[in-house]
DNA sequence: TCACTATTAAACCACCCAGTTAAATGACGC
DNA sequence: GCGTCATTTAACTGGGTGGTTTAATAGTGA
């Protein structure tokens, strides 16, 4: 239901088989038997995981003869990277007193979308 | 069934619903009520995803009479930082050229857990 | 003790997801 | 055209998830 890119992006992730196939692309775009091989898994399921991928944009398919060859597209990452740098204030220790202070001279304001 | 904690975390930041309780919490520790009071939302259902957020322990919870107030924990954010980092250069103009260097001169190496 | 507030638990629903097996599609080589 | 390889589709299953309503738990305060 939620079709927001962030959540789409998260959710692909969220599953260490797909984490492990952008790994493998990271090293060069391949086929996807290629990707399967490594997983005691059947070639269906490898597909399914390819194609959540792709919704996600995080991957892009390419039509060479029999071969569908996937190549990585780290451009959703680039979001996900933004998301987080926003609370890296929250687990840096050199900011720790600086949080504690600022909590204290704002008191409570109103939510916002994002931390900042 | 992926007990991975970066699975778990990932698969709670999958929801708009979770991350805006996120942003809320940046700005200070408060009550199931108060964080609820955005959402169209029964409170059933803001306590599971703090259930969510719990598991994933992107969150504390406090008992302060009858209230159970929530505060934000960033520490499995620190991982997700580390995670996508791995993947900055296939996102950066900067390294496209590099990129493609570094695939001609690699060829095809075997599958690795993360890349570089 | 009683009424009230804050929060969670239980039971239920619709739906999505990760996986399977079996069958279909599509391109190649002969 | 035929057999084969690469990949996807279809149909199904078990289990998790996001939401609801109703009821239970626990603390406060008169």
């Amino acid at each position: 239901m939620p079709a927001d890119p962030l959540s789409t992006t998260f959710a692909a992730l969220a599953d260490p088989t797909r984490r492990a196939i952008l790994a493998r692309l990271a090293l060069g775009e391949t086929s996807v038997t290629e990707l399967g091989a490594p997983f005691q898994m059947t070639l269906p399921a490898i597909s399914k995981h390819l194609k959540v991928l792709e919704r996600a944009g995080l991957i892009e398919r390419g039509r060479t003869a029999q071969w569908r060859p996937c190549r990585l597209d780290a451009g959703p990452l680039k979001e996900v990277a933004g998301w987080v740098e926003s609370y890296r204030r929250f687990w840096d220790q050199r900011f720790d007193r600086l949080d504690d202070y600022l909590r204290e001279v704002e008191g409570k304001a109103q939510p916002g979308t994002e931390p900042k």
